[in-house]
DNA sequence: TTATTAATATGATAATCATCATATAAAAGG
DNA sequence: CCTTTTATATGATGATTATCATATTAATAA
């Protein structure tokens, strides 16, 4: 079929889509090439004039952002700055929403350990999408830039940790981790100790 | 075979160490059952006479701690008390030995995207597992158990995030972001914010 | 020494996997 | 309208998977 200009752009990007939710639903082993094609709306042979393997398609899924769901997920409080900004970015990041919703979510805690078992091509991707997205949230700290930047490290590991953790514990033990999470890396990102951001939060509220 | 009473019981361990191994080094889906008894020095058909199917040997080997990791770890810190365990706790764990050998080191990091996507009997396992484990380190913070509990929690998360992040990551990031979050983690743990922590730390080394 | 029993080995099963060769068909160019 | 091109479909490949039936064999009990 030699169909318009734009339509193997737009499969292309379905399977890519597809394949973005189901890694970060079933990782990246159990996630096969046949059911990503299904999920797409294809036939599993027509992959291969896409992509040259399933670790292409990986490589490339992870290029592409995971269909900038970074972008997503900023645009809701966009209209923040300063502290309202982190805190937003903090108490949203580990809400009930993304912790509900792993293959529409954040795929540092979906695919963290996958991608570190994966090969050069996958983890260069990922370290080129993590440094842009933390680059990102370095802006928005008052400080320095070599203490932002140690101070966003530090929040977005307890961040991701939290989440995977919650994720794979039984309730009521993730949400404590998540709550306990989201205090001690509000008050990381703004230079206050963990006691001092608990008193003010619970001032405000 | 009818060999000596207690040839059945060691051979099951064996089963369960090189399943722990794999299982870390290459997550739950890809150590197959076939690989696994390879390296207990089997062949794969008797795996059925020691576990009644795969799921049930992931749920085992959570439930066995892992081969004790926990315990061969906290035993080379063993004499310190107060402050300076906790320092030791969060650097050894965040040090080069552990970063290096994730088939020998903490399953969180390695599993828990692997965990969250599993049934509920390898899930609960891993929560006990969670549970008592994060005890151990509350009796050691000098705080009222609720903050001491909180405080736990928080840091771990930040601990285990780090080192999955390090590991997936490209260096010298993996490294920044141990040495970030083991400082922030510190602090977290004593009370301290992390700038009284880094300048405490900076003036004593 | 021999019979019995249970632990491990051998070999087969059907399912699923990534990959690829070939067939079909849709749309653009003539 | 008809030919050409190429995106997608069909169907096959061999490898690997978890699982299980059956055979072997080692050590205990007789």
């Amino acid at each position: 079929m030699r169909y318009s200009p734009e339509h193997k752009r737009k499969t292309h990007e379905k399977i890519l889509r597809a394949a973005g939710r189901q890694f970060r639903e079933r990782g990246f082993a159990e996630a096969g090439v046949a059911s990503i094609m299904d999920e797409a709306e294809l036939t599993h042979g027509g992959f291969y004039a896409h992509f040259a393997s399933k670790d292409q398609l990986i490589a490339e899924v992870i290029r592409s952002g995971f269909d900038r769901v970074t972008e997503r997920f900023e645009e809701k409080f966009a209209h923040l700055s300063g502290e309202d900004w982190l805190r937003e970015w903090v108490n949203r990041y580990l809400g009930d929403a993304h912790f509900q919703h792993t293959d529409r979510g954040c795929p540092m805690p979906a695919l963290a350990s996958d991608i570190a078992r994966s090969g050069p091509e996958a983890r260069e991707a990922f370290t080129a999408l993590f440094r842009e997205r933390m680059g990102r949230v370095v802006t928005r700290i008052d400080a320095p830039e070599a203490e932002a930047g140690r101070r966003v490290l530090a929040a977005v590991s307890q961040m991701v940790g939290a989440m995977t953790l919650a994720r794979a514990l039984d309730e009521p033990l993730g949400a404590n981790i998540r709550a306990a999470a989201a205090e001690s890396a509000l008050a990381t990102l703004t230079g206050r100790s963990a006691e001092q951001a608990a008193t003010e939060e619970g001032g405000r509220s």
